[in-house]
DNA sequence: TCTGGGGTCCTAGGACCC
DNA sequence: TCTGGGGTCCTAGGACCC
C-alpha cells in the first residue's frame, strides 16, 4: 500500500542532500586571518603555477578564469590588492575532515565526495522541512568552522547537484540552500542550466550536445534513451534518468580502495640534472609507497615517466614513459625506489631541461595475496619491520625524518614553488594561530 | 620567466582459448 | 574452393570529476 502510494505520487524514498563549501581553499586562507574577511583572496595550484580558487570578492573585481596561469593576471591581481596564496594542502585537508565530521550529525549516511563537498542522505518520507534542515546544515558548519557552504537537496545526486548550483548562484535570496521536491522546480530548474554545466558533461560532451541543438540540461533530458547511449554510453544514460528525477547513482559511504596510486609533480625550476631528478623520482616513490602501505595494497605494475615544458616554445621537447611490471608485488619502499630508478635510467637522455617526473602504481593487490616469485625474492619479513619502523617514525616526528639515501638532501633544488604559503595553523603546534589579548 | 595533480569509469579492439 | 563462433582478458584511449 505504502509502496504504491509511493510510486503513484512519486514521493521518493530518499532525499540527497549536496553540501559544498564555497571557495573551499580561499575560505580556508579567509578562516585564519580575520583582517581579510570582506577582501578579495585567490589560492594557486601546485608550483604557483595557476589561479585555481578565487573568493566572491575576486571575482566581483575581475573575471578570473580558473586553471589560468597566474602570471597572466598578476598585474591585475596587484592593482586591487587582491590576497595571493600558495596552495596549503595540510591546512585544507585537516579543514574538511572537520566539515565532514560535522555532516555525520545530520545523517548516518554521507559520502565524502570530494575535498570540499559531500553527499548525505535524508529520509525522504517524513515531513521534514529540507529548507529549515538545510539552513541549520549552513549555520552549525559556519559557526564551528568558519566556512561557508552551500546545500542541495533533490531525490538524486545529479539533482542535488543542480540544487546546489542554484543555491549558490542565488545565495542572496535563498539563503544559500535550495530544494528541488516538485516538478515544476525541477523543470524549471532543468530549463535553466546550460548543458555545458551539468555534472558528468565535460568539454567534449558539451561541444556535441551543443551540436545537436541541446543547449540545456532539460533540453537534454528530452533526447531518446538510445540517442544518449550512443553520444555518452552507460554514464551518460544514467546522468538522464538521474535529471529526470530516476535515482541510479547511489551513495557510496565506504571508500573503496583505491586502483592506482600516483604522484608527479613539476619541479620549481627546469632541471638537467639526472642525480636531481632521481632524487625527486625517489621522495615521490617513497610518499605512494607510504599509501600503499595505508591501504595494504601491493602494487604489480609501475610506471614512470619524465618530461619537458610542454608550454614552452625555446626549449627542445621529450617526453616519455615506462612500464614495467616489478618482479614482484611489493609496498616496500626500498624495492620500489630501486625499480623506480632503473625506469628512470631507462628513459632518460641527456640535454633537456626537465619539468617534470612522475610515477604511477597500478595492479594493486591486498598485501596477504602477494605471490612469490621463484626466481625473485624480496626478503619480506626485513622489508616489512624496516617500513613499519619509518611509517612509525615519520608519523610521530613529520613526513619525511627519514627517508632512503637516494632521495638525498637538495630537495630545495627540485620541490615545488610556494612562495606565499601560509601556516600549517591547526596541525603544527609552532604554526598555531597567536591571539593577542587588549 | 611564469601554464596542477590525483583519480575514476567505459569502450573498442586485439590476443588467445576451446 | 571452402576458412566458425563464443567467451574472456588485457590494454590504450577518451571522457569525466574535483
Amino acid at each position: 500500500m505504502l509502496y504504491a502510494l509511493i510510486l503513484a505520487y512519486k514521493i521518493p524514498l530518499y532525499m540527497y542532500a549536496l553540501i559544498d563549501c564555497n571557495s573551499f581553499y580561499a575560505s580556508c586562507e579567509q578562516v585564519f586571518r580575520p583582517d581579510l574577511k570582506g577582501k578579495p583572496v585567490v589560492v594557486l595550484s601546485n608550483n604557483d603555477g595557476c589561479i585555481v580558487a578565487a573568493n566572491r570578492e575576486a571575482k566581483a573585481l575581475a573575471d578570473l578564469p580558473m586553471w589560468e596561469p597566474v602570471y597572466k593576471y598578476l598585474d591585475l591581481l596587484q592593482h586591487h590588492e587582491v590576497h595571493i596564496f600558495s596552495s596549503n594542502y595540510t591546512l585544507y585537508a585537516d579543514m574538511s575532515q572537520r566539515v565532514m565530521n560535522i555532516l555525520t550529525q545530520f545523517s548516518p549516511n554521507i559520502e565524502i565526495y570530494s575535498i570540499d563537498e559531500a553527499f548525505i542522505m535524508l529520509d525522504g518520507l517524513s515531513k521534514i522541512d529540507y529548507t529549515a534542515y538545510g539552513k541549520e546544515i549552513r549555520s552549525t558548519i559556519l559557526k564551528n568552522t568558519g566556512l561557508p557552504v552551500g546545500v542541495g537537496i533533490a531525490p538524486t545526486k545529479a539533482l542535488a547537484k543542480v540544487a546546489n548550483r542554484i543555491s549558490k548562484k542565488y545565495a542572496q535570496q535563498l539563503g544559500n540552500v535550495y530544494v528541488i521536491d516538485s516538478e515544476t522546480k525541477r523543470e524549471k530548474a532543468l530549463k535553466w542550466l546550460k548543458i555545458e554545466d551539468v555534472w558528468g558533461i565535460g568539454r567534449a560532451h558539451a561541444k556535441r550536445l551543443h551540436a545537436l541543438q541541446v543547449h540545456t540540461a532539460y533540453a537534454f533530458t528530452q533526447l531518446s534513451d538510445d540517442a544518449v547511449r550512443k553520444q555518452m554510453s552507460v554514464v551518460g544514460l544514467r546522468l538522464k534518468h538521474e535529471l529526470e528525477g530516476k535515482s541510479c547513482l547511489s551513495l557510496e559511504e565506504i571508500q573503496a580502495p583505491k586502483k592506482a596510486i600516483g604522484t608527479a609533480k613539476s619541479f620549481g625550476d627546469k632541471l638537467t640534472d639526472y642525480k636531481l631528478i632521481e632524487q625527486a623520482l625517489a621522495y615521490y616513490v617513497s610518499e605512494c609507497a607510504v599509501k600503499l602501505r595505508k591501504q595494504g595494497s601491493c602494487a604489480q605494475v609501475m610506471m614512470v615517466f619524465l618530461h619537458t615544458n610542454q608550454f614552452s616554445t625555446h626549449d627542445k621537447q621529450y617526453a616519455k614513459n615506462i612500464v614495467v611490471k616489478l618482479p614482484q608485488a611489493t609496498h616496500s619502499t626500498i624495492e620500489l625506489v630501486k625499480q623506480a630508478a632503473k625506469c628512470l635510467k631507462a628513459i632518460f637522455l641527456d640535454g633537456y631541461r626537465y619539468k617534470k617526473v612522475g610515477v604511477l602504481f597500478s595492479g594493486l593487490v591486498p598485501e596477504d595475496v602477494v605471490q612469490g616469485n621463484l626466481f625473485y625474492q624480496i626478503n619480506k619479513p626485513k622489508h616489512d619491520a624496516a617500513m613499519h619502523a619509518m611509517d612509525r617514525l615519520n608519523q610521530r616526528m613529520g613526513k619525511a625524518t627519514v627517508k632512503l639515501a637516494t632521495c638525498g638532501t637538495q630537495r630545495k633544488k627540485w620541490k615545488i614553488k610556494q612562495e606565499q604559503l601560509s601556516p600549517r595553523y591547526t596541525t603544527h603546534w609552532d604554526e598555531l594561530l597567536k591571539i593577542k589579548l587588549p
